[in-house]
RNA sequence: GUGGCUAUAGCUCAGUCGGUUAGAGCGUCUGAUUGUGGAUCAGAAGGUCGAGGGUUCAAGUCCGUCUAGCCACCCCA
């Protein structure tokens, strides 16, 4: 064989997923699929590739530095690598209107790329895992969306989280209360979502420097920051606020949100207002949902909201659309953190290794496994000629935990031989009740 | 885009004030054990010290350049 000549390494942000590590992010993807079915999401799937021309303006001029293009030599359409899910979900909403009923319930676990400076847990690369309803208004809608973050949470073994709920036309009352709109409110918003990692005087020094008049600060503090329990919060806002027509809408939207959860049986544990939390920027217009992991020293697993103006971009109308995202690599690696993996997830699949004595029992080992398999065993042959005891190291490495011997002792008396590698329990049968045995080797 | 840190064996890292032949743990391979993995013991392989310059009698070690990686900021998942 010729000697490489080029390093084996990736692209800057982006990662192979080995065998080991599929499992169990299949496993993850799995367990919030069964979810999204649960509540009537259903699967759509679109390219990874976007026409140039679709992605463009909208994401903002920041962001579009981002986007990964693909052009190839002589291609005539401008081609680039879907940003997100979302633009994906709006081109198609108005692609197939005689195809799609509304409302429309999809969700769709896919790549993504965007070309940022990698760090910690940010990747150029990465899973993103959306569910959104699109064409429904109501509040209904909304507690729908956030029953299926607890759901699923709950079903990967998460039990201490909190799903924070706002509303962004509250903030934006808010920002009139205190008398800031426009540009500056923009900047309230972005240090006001600092609030969990610089904390409520951190906070107060960033709008002191935005510029902000010291009462005006003194005002939104206040409100932000009261700190009581559920619906009375609403109440405690609607105190100072009644007078703002916004913040009216927003409130009762909140209360009615509230409703529907209560209505769905979602515990109340499980999330609460949470009215320092701004979700990023722009296009929401309506309930925002963040949700943290406590204890998990990590921002957030899981976001979304309404977003009533996005999706009926490509028809030219609004659409009103809610829906969420989950941080599916951050999920991903808490479940390592919790631990929260079923044991039966091993390194592997396979659950038996039939073992080669000699090249002459290589046939008889073969119908062997095909035994197996008949029986629904995932069964690997070893295919090599080695040396038994590195046919057993083999198995034991990868994690598979039976494995079958069969010399020509089993062989002349009609028996095969199995050994359990967590505890070193042999059991010798007949072929005919071989497979019955490793069940019960794997079982017990 | 801005700033900081790092780069030595497959992996994680040590290497003193610049001084002879470059170190450990883990992993890999061989054997102890020709029908049995892990544990133990004995042994072996494995290095352009990121690249290319400079200072010096002498550079893994000091200086600047480049490259790559990591971290923080901006922003985001």
């Amino acid at each position: 064989m010729p000697k490489p000549k080029i390093e084996p390494r990736l692209p800057k942000g982006m990662r192979d997923y080995l065998p080991g590590t599929m499992l169990k992010r299949e496993y993850v993807f799995s367990k919030v699929r069964e979810v999204f079915h649960l509540y009537g999401f259903e699967p759509l799937q679109t390219p990874v590739l976007e026409l140039h021309e679709t992605l463009m303006g909208k994401y903002g001029e920041d962001a579009e530095k981002l986007i990964f293009n693909a052009q190839h030599p002589g291609g005539k359409e401008e081609l680039s690598l879907r940003y997100d899910l979302t633009v994906p979900l709006a081109r198609v909403v108005a692609q197939y209107p005689n195809d799609i009923a509304l409302p429309f319930k999809r969700y769709q676990i896919s790549p993504v790329w965007r070309a940022e400076r990698p760090q910690k847990g940010r990747y150029r690369e990465f899973y993103q895992c959306d569910a959104d309803i699109v064409g429904a208004s109501g509040m209904d809608a909304d507690a729908e969306i956030v029953s299926v973050v607890i759901s699923a949470l709950l079903r990967l073994g998460f039990d201490n989280f909190t799903v924070k709920i706002n509303n962004r036309k509250l903030l934006t009352a808010i920002g009139q209360y205190a008398g800031v709109e426009g540009e500056p409110l923009a900047n309230l918003y972005r240090s006001i979502d600092k609030f969990d990692k610089v904390g409520a005087e951190g906070v107060r020094e960033e709008l002191i420097t935005r510029g902000l008049d010291g009462e005006v600060i003194a005002k939104i503090m206040d409100l932000i920051t009261v700190d009581l329990p559920g619906i009375q919060k609403l109440a405690y806002l609607e105190g100072f606020m009644g007078d703002f027509p916004a913040a009216c809408e927003a409130l009762g939207e909140l209360r009615d949100l509230i409703a529907h959860l209560q209505a769905s049986g979602m515990p109340e544990q499980y999330y609460d207002f949470d009215l320092t939390m701004v979700r990023g920027l722009s296009y929401y217009t309506g309930p925002i949902f963040e949700t943290v992991v406590n204890e998990a020293g990590m921002g957030s697993v899981q976001g979304g909201g309404r977003y009533n103006d996005l999706i009926g971009l490509f028809k030219g109308e609004s659409i009103p659309t809610t829906g969420m995202a989950f941080g599916i690599e951050r999920i991903i690696d808490l479940m390592d953190t919790f631990n929260l993996y079923p044991p039966s997830l091993g390194g592997t699949l396979t659950q038996a290794l039939v073992t080669v004595f000699s090249g002459e029992t290589r046939f008889e080992a073969e119908r062997l496994a095909s035994e197996l398999r008949g029986a629904e065993i995932r069964t690997e042959l070893y295919l090599q000629d080695r040396k038994l005891g590195q046919q057993i190291a083999h198995a034991d490495k990868k994690g598979i935990p039976v494995v079958a011997l069969l010399g020509p002792d089993e062989i002349a008396s009609g028996q095969v031989k199995f050994k359990r590698l967590r505890d070193g329990q042999e059991v010798t049968a007949s072929r005919a009740q071989a497979a019955e045995v490793v069940w019960g080797l794997l079982n017990t």
